[in-house]
DNA sequence: GAAGGTTATGTTATAACATAACAGATAAGG
DNA sequence: CCTTATCTGTTATGTTATAACATAACCTTC
């Protein structure tokens, strides 16, 4: 079984437990999603979907399945580059409380990682004394150069 | 000598600084900026700008301001609505390391705060272990209800 | 104050990203 | 079954952003 096959089971095993249908579409463009090492647009997902699975597919096929992705947590969505990648942390479960994704803007690759917890709570305190309500968890998009392209 | 001109004479001078040139282009998007209690769109702020200004402007005129009001801190990019907004704070120079956008999905109304110190230096530390060189301040965008419209 | 480099703007066209709307198919629950 | 909700197919369009090239304004240096 191989590393994608694991996960793909681990995120089925995720939609059962929410009551939510991974179809055989959203199970696709997770396969894509998961066959990527680095982060893809809506349309370089569509032209990997009709190359591999549907070779008249339009973008509302796409976009639907990305939706539920993210919805479910299983991807995610980086607003400062109108990208998508698979969540790093599927099989363990750990939430996404003060996520953070490092985006390297010479490779174009992205880290994904937790903030340290008292910072999360800072944030939680600073919102709270504002009286704002949070209603998505949110993710800090952080760009500059990864250790690797800084050598 | 209104609210917005004292903002206005402020973004000169900080333009001045930097040796940025504020061109009249400029200082009209800013104004629109100004004018408006919330963020607004480029197309928003072009229709607004072709009514004030310029009928015939085009896009790129705005997306160029834009770009120079960012760039010199004295406009916001909202990512994760595609949106922007004049800086709430350039008139005291406090930088924006850290700085968090309150984004009221009912109200549509933006709130701009520094984060706590320290969830700043959590953030750069867990930077510096993984090796990551910053080259944006990061702004991190919160969705949720405001507390006014909690009530 | 003319020459030549640099920065900003005008202008046309198009690229890139995303959704509305409606029809038809499929699944879940009684 | 039959009903209802959800998902998918399909067409069209809306929204956001930039490429590319021409022209103009600015700034230095001679
Ligand atoms: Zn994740
Ligand atoms: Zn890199
Ligand atoms: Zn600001
Ligand atoms: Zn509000």
């Amino acid at each position: 079984m191989s590393r994608i096959d694991r996960i793909l089971a681990s995120a089925e095993q995720h939609c059962r437990e929410q009551g939510a249908r991974m179809t055989p579409r959203r199970r696709q463009v997770m396969n894509l999603l998961l066959a990527q090492a680095g982060p893809q647009s809506a349309y370089q997902l569509l032209d990997q979907f009709k190359d591999r699975y549907q070779s008249n597919a339009q973008p509302p096929t796409i976009y639907r399945a990305l939706d539920f992705l993210v919805q479910q947590g299983l991807a995610h969505r980086l607003s400062s580059t109108n990208q998508y990648l698979a969540c790093d942390h599927i099989t363990c479960r750990h939430g996404h409380k003060g996520t953070v994704f490092l985006l390297c803007d010479e490779c174009g690759g992205v880290q994904e990682t937790p903030l340290a917890g008292a910072a999360v709570s800072e944030l939680e305190q600073t919102l709270d004394t504002l009286g704002f309500e949070i209603q998505q968890e949110p993710l800090l998009e952080v760009h500059g150069r990864c250790a690797n392209c800084a050598l």
